[in-house]
DNA sequence: ATTCCAATTCTTGTATACAAGATAGTTGAC
DNA sequence: GTCAACTATCTTGTATACAAGAATTGGAAT
């Protein structure tokens, strides 16, 4: 974070929001984010109005930033936006890769062979991020990718809880295989649909482990 | 843009950016703006920021802001995400759409007879614009609607370049009938091809535009 | 004349100062 | 005892000051 305080700053403090170190609805106060960081206010600020610019922060005049709180229902909305990037990616990965691709594709779906076998889920939701990133990267649209990139790092938190879900993990792995065998066979409608569906679970998902919670909380905070 | 100065600033460098007042490639002098909006550099800095995490300017690290500069290549791909947002949104809003969307869809096709009728390009132009928000509206997804809508923005310049294009506005015309006829039918799939067609048609046209200048350029700058 | 280097000037990046609005705590009245 | 209002404190928003890295201009040497 040496050059470009800005820009270091910002890192972190998405990171931070992204890892839910900063939760949502958290206020972020400047001084204090300052002092953390051993800066002054005006990068800091600078930072946080590049967050609130993507949508991580909000910005209240006056009252300070802070952690924007999606809600459920968003959260699904932007899962379904994502399945439709992704299936676009897909589409577009089947007919344009190119052998780099290929092997870039299969090397990321080997390891995630191995850590599905392993029913390591920590490794296995690393893989899981170089694998869709194989895939962005092979659709060859430096703007396709961008915002798949940028979409998927803020559904991060919410992609991260299902792996608890059981059977997750072997459930995405066989999908993956489905969608590799589309790409790399050049059938871009069916990597379109296996890839749109892969997301569109997690949403649906997501929704589903929501329900569920608002369940527990309301049969009593014992299991909370 | 009495309150929040940033927010105001924000908006008004957006739209000098957008509407080409800054050209691409264009310098940002910090102290220019400052004085050209009567306040310091602090607020402006924190426009930039903003302006620069949505990728509208590029902040060089001790060298300035500048305009970005897509490039043919890249307003391809930003046309080829569009074409696949607004196909979502159509096909989500043959599903959802309300009595108030269908009034809405219809009222902005209406107005878009009056102005193709009429030849009037610049009042297609907005027609238009109103049109396409009457689809993403119907879509009832709010994230989707936001995405749809910055982009439509940050493809504007691009877009008003191309009503120039001899018949685009009749045939664009046409192809709003279409898409009209399978949102309110509630054929999802047909108003998402067709949507999706009536965007990409735009990215292609822009690329032949682009072609065409330049072979022009090549036979000497005569016709300028 | 052209090119390279140095010095000056300009611009950015960060810190700090100051003003104004928000929050909280305390006091007073009912 | 509770509610309201006032005051004190804290935080944000903007301006300004200062340091350091670019750009530019002038000069010298080839």
């Amino acid at each position: 974070m040496a050059e470009n305080i800005v820009q270091g700053l910002r890192d972190e403090i998405e990171n931070g929001i992204v890892t839910n170190q900063f939760a949502p609805g958290e206020r972020l106060d400047e001084m204090q984010l300052a002092k953390h960081f051993g800066v002054s206010r005006t990068p800091v600020r600078e930072a946080l109005m590049q967050l609130s610019a993507i949508g991580l922060v909000e910005i209240r005049p006056r009252r300070g930033a802070v952690v924007v709180e999606p809600g459920p229902h968003r959260i699904y909305e932007m899962f379904e936006v994502m399945a439709e990037l992704e299936g676009m990616a897909g589409s577009l990965a089947a007919r344009r890769h190119t052998d780099e691709d290929r092997a870039n594709l299969l090397a990321a779906h080997a390891q995630c062979t191995q850590s599905s076998n392993a029913e390591d889920t920590d490794t296995y939701y690393y893989d899981n991020e170089r694998f869709h990133q194989a895939v962005y990267t092979a659709s060859h649209s430096s703007f396709l990718i961008e915002q798949c990139l940028a979409l998927h790092r803020r559904l991060r938190p919410y992609r991260r809880l299902q792996l608890r879900v059981r059977n997750r993990m072997i459930t995405s792995f066989n999908e993956h295989a489905a969608i590799v065998e589309a790409i790399l066979s050049g059938d871009a409608e069916a990597a379109r649909t296996h890839l749109r569906q892969h997301i569109a679970v997690q949403g649906d998902r997501f929704s589903d482990l929501i329900a569920t919670l608002a369940a527990q909380r309301k049969n009593g905070q014992a299991t909370g």
